[in-house]
DNA sequence: ATGACATGCAACCGATATGTTGCATATTAC
DNA sequence: GTAATATGCAACATATCGGTTGCATGTCAT
């Protein structure tokens, strides 16, 4: 399941901080977005490298910095499979509903 | 954060289609539940702790077996999170659009 | 061209995750 | 009561995670 890495790359602080911050401010950049998390800036690399590989980011780099791009269909993704879920359990009460009510 | 443990919990091929056996049909038991996922009994078992640490799913004992509950509550959190997320770069590039229309 | 800035790469560490085998125990069926 | 079934617990092995320090490299400003 190629899911699974999505969330897994969310399933920590530190990564879901980052992703919160993008999704209000779509200007970070490596360094910028490294700061204030509690993990000196190649803690927060690594995990950086694991949101880019989860491709929930896209890191570009612009001479001196590093851009970080948000991927939001990936969040959307990750979104949608949980909403899926969601459908197959009511559409089973639902059916277990007109079952009873013969 | 403590949706990182759901997310994380989220994380893993196995533990995935765990929960996606959970939302088609309700009545599996541990031993069940375990068979078909490529790992041992003792394995699928330390998934199902692990989901049960976040909230995922309830273990309850049931005479010589346990049932596996799931807890649909915590997964529609962990989506309404990405909608919230979703909401908040939506209003920006709101804002941006009225910036740019003046 | 020199210094400050932003980043990349490698080595290392301890903790946790993922998975196994082996054995013990409790419940149900016959 | 005996056997089959369903589960629990412990020990172990290996890989990955999460974090650090140290050093090298490339870019920008003055």
């Amino acid at each position: 399941m190629k899911l699974a890495q999505t969330y897994k790359a969310l399933g920590d602080p530190v990564r879901l901080k980052m992703v919160q911050r993008l999704s209000e401010n779509p200007t970070y950049t490596l360094g910028s977005l490294s700061k204030g998390l509690g993990v000196t800036r190649q803690g927060a690399r690594k995990h950086l490298m694991m949101l880019e590989e989860a491709k929930l980011v896209r890191l570009v780099p612009e001479g001196r910095e590093t851009k970080v791009l948000l991927n939001k269909a990936s969040l959307t993704k990750a979104k949608s499979f949980i909403a899926e879920l969601e459908r197959q359990w009511e559409t089973r009460l639902e059916a277990l509903r007109d079952f009873t009510e013969q």
